[in-house]
DNA sequence: ATATTTGGTTTATTTTGTAAACTTGTTTAT
DNA sequence: ATAAACAAGTTTACAAAATAAACCAAATAT
């Protein structure tokens, strides 16, 4: 029996959100949306989730005048990363 | 900017059900309701969407007296499975 | 004969994802 | 100085998806 894929992570674009975290010290709104395409909407609703789930952690602060939302993993976002990724071989991986 | 997953494939289910035939000629309903521990009716409709877009072929017969419902992967399939798993690599794999 | 099990399908509900519309404030043009 | 356009998000309403409960038909067990 195959074991079950995290739900939070297994999805697109949150996904993509923390790939692009695990490789990076930190990343801000703009960034990400730039790098994954994704409406500001929905980006926001997702960065949110993964917040509540603990595996982010979101500063809100200025760059200049501008307001800026600054993204960061937690371990705890690491470590679901690192599992998810495992129980995602047996799915991808010729067995 | 990130390559979108296939949609189709990635959703639990379905990813598991091609997972397991991709290694194997063919498989059944039965087995693969097992091997997933999904429920019948989740199953059924998601063999269907895979069927619809001609990811596996769904042949319908009878062992001994039972109704018997075989899935195996088509070419279509296989290609669609192959290029899901590459474009994945682009999130989980270290950049 | 009827109750239970097997092998599913259909349908209704819940959950999730997504984008459009809105908010708050800033910069630029007039 | 005022208005128009832009930046950075958030909220909300809608669409799509996943899931399970209810159902069906045939086979087997009691």
């Amino acid at each position: 029996m195959l074991k079950p894929l995290d739900s939070l992570l297994h999805s697109e674009l949150r996904l993509a959100i923390v790939s692009i975290l695990v490789g990076v010290e930190e990343a801000d709104f703009v960034y990400i949306r730039k790098e994954t395409g994704a409406t500001a909407g929905n980006l926001s609703v997702q960065i949110d989730k993964l917040q509540k789930a603990g595996y982010i952690d979101v500063e809100k602060g200025f760059r200049g005048k501008m307001p800026r939302t600054t993204c960061r993993l937690t371990e705890v976002g690491r470590k679901a990363f690192s599992e998810y990724v495992e129980t995602l071989r047996e799915y991808i991986e010729p067995r």
